[in-house]
DNA sequence: TCTTTTCCTGACCGTATGGTCAGGTTGAAG
DNA sequence: CTTCAACCTGACCATACGGTCAGGAAAAGA
């Protein structure tokens, strides 16, 4: 057999387990809250002992913490598409596009911090009130400036990100009703490619970029 | 001291205490979810012994399915508003302002129905597939209608009825984090308007109905 | 008034959970 | 080969949870 596998060195062990944990942490915490998850269950699903789970994070917190945090840092890099774009059309297109493309391809990240925000934010408020404070008035600058440049029509900057997040995100953590109301089938590729058109019409055509 | 208060007739008992019950439970499960919610918590909160929760109420699960099942009832109602309208300016415009005031007047409620959906919606599986479905199969044929009647653009009606659903769900869901990009403070009575103003005519504006 | 039914609750119970720890294993360093 | 530090884990613990129950209080009915 061969069963060789040479032995694992001491960085490649650390990063294999914490990412198992991290991905396992991610579903589970999505599947039943903070709340209803339970460490025993991210171990089995894991497929390690419980207490390896808190020689690595020691606190069913700290774990948590940690999946919030990355689910927020692929969210920040989403709005580089946002950015040198000439105008609304393919910056917030774009913008669409990636979001729409993150809760498709991690629907549980996108519970996760929906659920934590939805709860009080009690772990990432700091966050909220700086680096995405921050983003927030950067992005609504940019918008306003394609505003004064004619280029849509004067909507509430604001609002329209609400909008923009709502409604990508809605993919994601209403997923499981819109596959109800699909006949109990997840949305095709085809689908998928239907939904992300709409958004962009209805929400392009919405701010007169169209 | 007029602490009279003559004794309460039975069906009066029953009646105040569920109510009590209830509205401390659809908070504390709002807070904290369904796992993360405590049947002494939610005592503390009613201001009654936690044994009497379970008389009124035998299970947790029990207390929770009719949480959701209430909130259910006001979301059917408020498409009342979509009915017998004109055409999409009155009909779409009067949901989008009734399902706002939802999100304004019942957070608590909007945000346990967002948990329970996203967390696979073990409870109310079957409302979804039976009411829920009919529902929208029915409004999702009124828009054809208008589409067909040229009263709007050729917008896909399911998309568009998410779209409603995430944009002012929203407010309630996420307004945690509304709240903290507005300064740490609730939205004025003025911003509400704002709010619903700004999603009114992006949507309506978005579906060529303007 | 007396009886019956509903309402109420302090005390209790079995279980499951987050977390600990002593002791063993294994890769790294010299 | 020896030493050391990092990794691993079965067994354990204190706590908190959902739920039960016996027995008392109070309203309804006769």
């Amino acid at each position: 057999m061969s069963e060789q596998a040479r032995p694992l060195r001491r960085v490649e062990i650390r990063q294999q387990n914490e990412t198992l944990i991290l991905q396992a942490a991610e579903k589970v915490f999505a599947e039943a809250g903070f709340g209803g998850a339970t460490m025993q269950l991210i171990a089995d699903v894991a497929g390690l002992p419980k207490a390896n789970l808190h020689y690595y994070f020691p606190t069913k917190e700290d774990l948590y913490r940690r999946v919030v945090q990355n689910i927020f840092e692929i969210w920040l890099h989403a709005a580089d598409s946002m950015d040198n774009a000439p105008g609304p059309v393919e910056g917030i297109g774009a913008y669409i596009e990636a979001k729409m493309e993150i809760s498709r391809r991690h629907p549980d990240g996108s519970k996760v911090w929906a659920s934590e925000v939805m709860h009080g934010a009690p772990v990432i408020q700091d966050y909220l009130e700086t680096t995405l404070r921050d983003w927030t008035t950067g992005r609504a600058a940019l918008i306003q400036r394609w505003i004064d440049e004619g280029k849509m029509a004067p909507v509430n900057p604001e609002h329209l990100l609400y909008m923009l997040w709502a409604t990508t995100q809605h993919y994601a953590d209403f997923g499981h009703q819109i596959e109800t109301l699909n006949a109990g089938q997840p949305l095709t590729e085809a689908q998928w490619r239907a939904a992300k058109d709409s958004v962009k019409s209805m929400i392009l055509r919405g701010i007169g970029a169209l």
